[in-house]
DNA sequence: TCCGGACAGTTCTAGACAGCATGTC
DNA sequence: CTAGAACTGTCCGGA
């Protein structure tokens, strides 16, 4: 099938996927458009990454658009919401106007319903949802990215209820979804009434093999002799493949793993880059120091520089766009990754190697081996359209009898079935109320009727394990204050509340807990361990020796702590209750201006965990704020203003990293933690102080920098923030290098 | 005296969505 | 229960 034979797209938009060098369509897309994909039919399309998916999204959603309609597209990740707009955005010089809604990305809403297509991820979606935004109810086509993610004990049952919410709403809703080869495509298009176009075509040839001694078997029955000396299997594949002109992908287990091996890795690189590539990562590694400073920054900026990088959850944003656009602009040979790559932006690589195919998991306390589903995403990444011969995916056998293993279990197996989470009282705790809050059910007939439209149903025989989690759950809702239960179902003010703010009810229970529990004043580290132990806070982990010491604090302590204190003798709860501790802990390090390097190397984390707890905890205490107020209004016992005060202040402080006297500074814009105490310390203690102050003394506390200076006195509204002809301070610059130095000195001493 | 290599024992483990108000891609 | 890479510490031998 020819692009010119194409249908029903606005104006301009064949002609454009002509000049895009788009001529013939790719087998799947023939298929998904005989499915009828531009007449707004329902496709599921199970194919492999690369082989043009969202060519197939962008159909269905532009005929849509075409006929007048609005479309959303699902991604499972905020980084990809934006990758996703700028794909989209080329087809605004047709009409087609494009829109982002993320937790951390908000396009206003009015804004938002004015808009053809929308990007969001499924929890945005689901929260829209239950804001009741109107420009819901006008949508005609709706795309799911990445839908095995149904998969996901996690955040699979958002993704699920949410595209059986639409589809209630909307009973004519084109419903696409795109997934990765999996054992039961057929079972999700059922579910979704829509055609499967199920195929494991590839636009360039994948490669699978096994590595074994020097030997690289690979599933054509070719072989390859790999020429190594001592060398590791790993550097010489990488070496082979940077000999070959191309760069390779090493998936590992653990962050620790992926960070030593890059170290290792880069001396294979650093021997195989120009001089013009040498000079350009100087400059990138120069940027990656600018991020952060602390080790994890300054160790993947080393790496960098000889042309190799790391990449994993624990850092940056920025650290990881910038290794990851360095890699797809070929500067950087090789990147060691857990598996944050292998579901996140585009990165394709011209060989992929897959060296720990098992990973630890807590729950069993052991390693347990990759799912194929996953195995099969990584090698997914191997070989970029148009770019590479093509694609290379490379596992490590350690014997032969692990050769064969490999060989049975990855490379020729077929992924697993993916199963539905829905079931689990968790998912169901959250989900159920919110069905009940925005108006999908008000009986418990309709709220069983409306999970009847889930996959979950749709793929159990099982009958009553529904409707008994669900009465576990109505019982537990309505014990708790969130909705009422008679004849019908019937969500409180508080329960409403909850659903709002996206909490899991188990989160917000604990939360008015301990806030009932408080009397007078609590403390800002007891807020942040009552946040920290809630379920939506992911906790860190108690490493040897931490037991002792957050005991120790914690009965130095006790009186702030907000609820019950798990007897020492109660082991898991007890556990539970330091490792969130020891997460309130860092909270209070950051809220006390600890910097960045202390911190990361106190926690044994990299400076992304710092920004993810951070942000949590300021929802999390945004949400106290709130259910303090609803409290409030509706409740005889309410809950002290002193309280609610009290958790504004502490949100406030961990949202700028700073203590109390500094909030005022803190909120000008462009005035971060450092800078807030630098000005503070000059004498500069509040925006008043700031719009009046010598120049000279504000040059000299930001450490002569004229440019910010100016930017800063703008924002915070002064008459005349030009700096021309003003010298710094030479006494200010002078404490103001020290402040910097010995800064954040306040509960220092606690360790070591 | 210093250094590297071999060896044994110990340590530790992936990921990341959401509110709100403001001000940015 | 079902692991394994990397780090740490120690000892030895060679220069």
């Amino acid at each position: 099938m020819n692009v010119a034979d194409l249908t029903g797209l606005p104006d301009g938009v064949p002609e454009h996927f002509h000049a895009q060098g788009i001529e013939e369509l790719y087998p799947p897309q023939a298929e998904a458009v005989e499915a009828g994909i531009t007449e707004g039919e329902s496709v599921v399309a199970s194919i492999p990454t690369a082989s043009g998916k969202t060519f197939i999204a962008e159909l269905a959603m532009l005929s849509s658009v075409a006929r007048g309609g609005k479309a959303l597209y699902i991604v499972p990740l905020r980084a990809l919401a934006s990758e996703k707009k700028e794909e989209f955005e080329e087809f605004e010089q047709y009409g087609v106007s494009i829109g982002v809604s993320t937790g951390n990305y908000e396009s206003d809403g009015d804004w938002l319903a004015s808009r053809d297509i929308i990007v969001a991820t499924s929890e945005k979606v689901d929260s829209l949802v239950r804001n009741g935004a109107k420009w819901i109810d006008d949508l005609s086509c709706v795309v799911a990215d990445e839908v095995h993610l149904v998969n996901d004990a996690h955040r699979g049952p958002t993704l699920e209820v949410t595209l059986a919410k639409l589809r209630r709403v909307n009973p004519d809703l084109q419903t696409v979804a795109l997934s990765a080869t999996v054992g039961n495509a057929g079972e999700m298009a059922d579910w979704l009434d829509a055609t499967l176009v199920d195929s494991t075509w590839r636009p360039i040839d994948l490669r699978k093999g096994v590595l074994y001694g020097q030997a690289l078997h690979f599933d054509d029955g070719t072989q390859q002799e790999l020429a190594r000396g001592n060398e590791k299997e790993t550097a010489a594949l990488v070496r082979d493949t940077l000999e070959d002109g191309g760069s390779s992908l090493v998936f590992v287990n653990s962050r620790r793993n992926a960070e030593a091996a890059a170290k290792r890795l880069a001396d294979v690189t650093k021997t195989h880059l120009t001089d013009d590539e040498r000079r350009d990562l100087l400059d990138i590694a120069d940027q990656i120091r600018d991020v952060s400073d602390t080790e994890t920054s300054d160790d993947l900026a080393t790496a960098i520089e000889k042309g190799a990088a790391f990449h994993h959850a624990g850092l940056a944003s920025d650290h990881r766009s910038l290794v990851e656009d360095a890699f797809r602009d070929k500067l950087i040979k090789v990147i060691s990754a857990t598996p944050t790559l292998a579901a996140g932006v585009n990165t394709p690589s011209r060989r992929v190697i897959v060296r720990d195919w098992r990973r630890y998991d807590g729950d069993i306390g052991g390693m347990q081996p990759l799912d194929v589903l996953e195995v099969h995403q990584m090698f997914g990444r191997a070989g970029r359209p148009g770019l590479d011969p093509h694609g290379e995916a490379v596992l490590i056998a350690k014997s032969h009898d692990e050769l064969q293993e490999l060989f049975d279990q990855y490379v020729w197996a077929d992924p697993e079935p993916v199963h539905s989470k829905l079931a689990a009282e968790p998912a169901l705790r959250t989900h159920i109320l919110a069905t009940v809050a925005s108006g999908f059910a008000g009986t418990e007939e309709e709220l069983l009727d409306f999970l009847e439209r889930t996959l979950y149903a749709t793929q159990t025989d099982e009958t009553g394990r529904l409707e008994t989690v669900t009465q576990h759950v109505l019982d537990y809702l309505d014990r708790n204050g969130f909705l009422e239960r008679d004849d019908r179902l019937r969500a409180t003010g508080l329960g409403h509340r909850v659903s709002q703010l996206y909490l899991d009810p188990m989160s917000a229970a604990e939360i008015i807990d301990g806030l009932r529990d408080a009397d007078g004043k609590p403390t800002a580290l007891g807020l942040y361990h009552l946040v920290s132990r809630t379920p939506d806070m992911y906790q860190l982990y108690l490493r040897s020796g931490d037991r002792e010491r957050y005991t120790e604090i914690a009965y130095e302590r006790e009186p702030e702590f907000l609820g019950h204190m798990p007897s020492e003798f109660e082991d898991n709860a007890f556990e539970d209750w330091l490792s969130a501790l020891k997460t309130a802990r860092l909270l209070e390090d950051w809220a006390s201006e600890l910097d960045e390097d202390r911190i990361t190397e106190r926690y044994a984390i990299g400076p992304g965990d710092i920004r993810g707890k951070v942000e949590t905890a300021q929802w999390l205490l945004n949400a106290a704020e709130r259910l303090a107020a609803e409290l409030q209004r509706d409740d005889a016992e309410g809950i002290p203003s002193a309280t609610t005060t009290a958790v504004r202040e502490a949100r406030k402080r961990v949202e700028y990293g700073v203590e109390e006297e500094l909030l005022d500074l803190a909120g000008v814009r462009n005035v971060g933690r450092k800078r807030a105490r630098r000005l503070y310390e000059a004498g500069i203690e509040s925006r008043a102080d700031l719009r009046e102050a010598d120049k000279s003394v504000v040059l000299g506390a930001l450490r002569g920098r004229k440019k910010t200076a100016e930017n800063i006195l703008e924002n915070v509204g002064r008459q005349d923030p030009s700096l021309d002809d003003v010298e710094a301070d030479a006494e200010t610059a002078a404490t103001s290098a020290r402040a910097t130095n010995d800064g954040g000195q306040q509960s220092l001493g606690d360790f070591e």
